[in-house]
DNA sequence: CCGTATCCATTCCGATACTG
DNA sequence: CAGTATCGGAATGGATACGG
């Protein structure tokens, strides 16, 4: 699908692993502990084959893993490796999102608190090696050739 | 698409504006400064009548917005609303794990750079409000009613 | 419990032709 | 240049039945 212009881009590359209707989705699930093939067919609500599919990408891919059950029953467990963990500020990136604009002022909705305060989590902001915050503007894109 | 559970969840609901095969590529071209139809038809190397049918619904989500050409001709042009440039962290997020992750070492890519120290642009972390930096583990989640 | 195999409906996409 | 109209094919998703 990536033609030579977007097979250069990062963000291209990542969206062919991420941009379907179902990783991140499964993600955001992994992070919040969810690891069992059950669990997650509950709480996303779909297909058991279309979710069997998904689960295989996402092992293929490098950002989940099957291991051996960790309450001693004979099932594996599908657990985050480091590159999956690693999406967790873009899952991060769309809660905040869509928590500032795509509900109403006293309408219900989950939030993501901070474990050891209990305050939210700090809003995600795109800053420079000094700390400015930088919008897209303020940015320009270099191709780099060798590491 | 959305059931009862993920209905009161940010990230379901980002995904439903975001989630698609373009939404965000396209919007990465309007952070790169492109504005008119050609522009991101030619980048994207998409057929019209998709790019078409993705812009018309980026309008409706209030994501871009028309305005007349900055150049004077005759045409219109999509530029960010506030709500469409928010996304910028979650592009930049994709970016950063893609560049990690999607490429070889001596592979080419493109990079992305502060303008005004031509340095490359901090990696993005998930934050306490304290200034720790936080993985999945270290939050929970609340649901909220009121506000 | 954890999947796989089938089958069908739907949605999405690309190419092409056409309009103002 | 900036779209719209149409069509066929590919990918995706859901339901169900079945097997280890």
């Amino acid at each position: 699908m990536l033609d030579d212009v977007n097979a250069q881009c990062p963000v291209a590359r990542a969206l062919e692993v991420l941009g379907d209707r179902w990783a991140l989705m499964i993600l955001r699930d992994a992070f919040d502990g969810l690891r069992r093939f059950s669990e997650f067919q509950k709480n996303l609500g779909l297909a058991k084959n279309i979710l069997a599919t998904r689960l295989k990408l996402l092992l293929e891919s490098g950002l989940l893993q099957l291991q051996p059950a960790s309450d001693g029953s004979a099932y594996k467990e599908y657990v985050l490796t480091d590159k999956g963990r690693s999406v967790f500020p873009i899952v991060v990136g769309l809660r905040q999102w869509g928590e500032r604009f795509l509900f109403e002022a006293g309408e219900a909705r989950s939030e993501l608190l901070d474990s050891a305060s209990g305050k939210p989590i700090e809003t995600l902001l795109v800053r420079a090696q000094d700390g400015r915050v930088v919008g897209p503007e303020d940015c320009r894109r270099r191709v780099i050739s060798h590491g």
